[in-house]
DNA sequence: ATTCCATATTCGAATTTTTGAATATTAAAT
DNA sequence: ATTTAATATTCAAAAATTCGAATATGGAAT
């Protein structure tokens, strides 16, 4: 497994979650599962527009549905992990202080460059 | 605030994330400040093609840099919000279980109903 | 001054994403 | 059987992303 692969799924998983629609949806479906019509008034978008929104986050793993009816329920696959994500983006993070970065940064560099020598 | 708005930054946050090359080089980022041959010499991508996503995550918010002689160093803005998106994706999460999601949308879908017709 | 090293920018082609419009499918209701 | 409601699919055009190639910039060293 190259290094790159690694990311690969985690990657299609940010990447399916990475656009407004989708997270309100996602923000939804983390209080309840929901049908689409639900999903389609919250939300002023086109119906075939949310059917498509929600196909990219069905082969991205992280809603799954399930017929009732006339309906069908998304879900989320797993809730924790969406969850996860939103408390961290909703988070107040303290910002890096750049002057912290200097030192950290200098010491990385003469460990990178001691490397080459030794090499 | 219309209600896509609340999410646009957010959605240009994982945006920004979701690649693999960008994943790897936040991955490093999350150690320590990082110059772009250092980050180079750890991924198999041009440094042309390396700059172009440092732009990315720059414009993102998600590294700052800070030029150093020669050399340019990025590091993480918000250590901890990468790092709470790092760990969340690496949590082996539960899945939902399907018959709980049963009951949990047909009581979402009756109260749906029942605004429906108070409305 | 010139060369070398670290990094950035620009351009263009290929690919992917996004969304509306139109249409299809399927189950429920009449 | 038709109609209606819920949802999905297909198609196409516009926009955005990706990445290599070439080139530019700016600091360091000789």
């Amino acid at each position: 497994m190259s290094d790159l692969d690694r990311f690969e799924s985690k990657a299609e998983i940010l990447k399916a979650m990475a656009h407004p629609v989708r997270l309100l949806i996602l923000e939804e479906l983390v209080k309840n599962p929901r049908c689409v019509s639900a999903i389609h008034e919250i939300l002023e978008v086109r119906q075939p527009n949310i059917s498509q929104h929600l196909t990219i986050l069905r082969n991205a793993g992280i809603v799954g549905s399930q017929k009732d009816g006339a309906y069908r329920c998304y879900f989320l696959v797993s809730p924790g992990l969406i969850k996860a994500i939103f408390t961290a983006l909703n988070m107040n993070w303290p910002e890096t202080n750049i002057d912290d970065v200097r030192k950290e940064f200098r010491q990385a560099l003469e460990e990178r460059l001691q490397q080459e020598q030794s090499s």
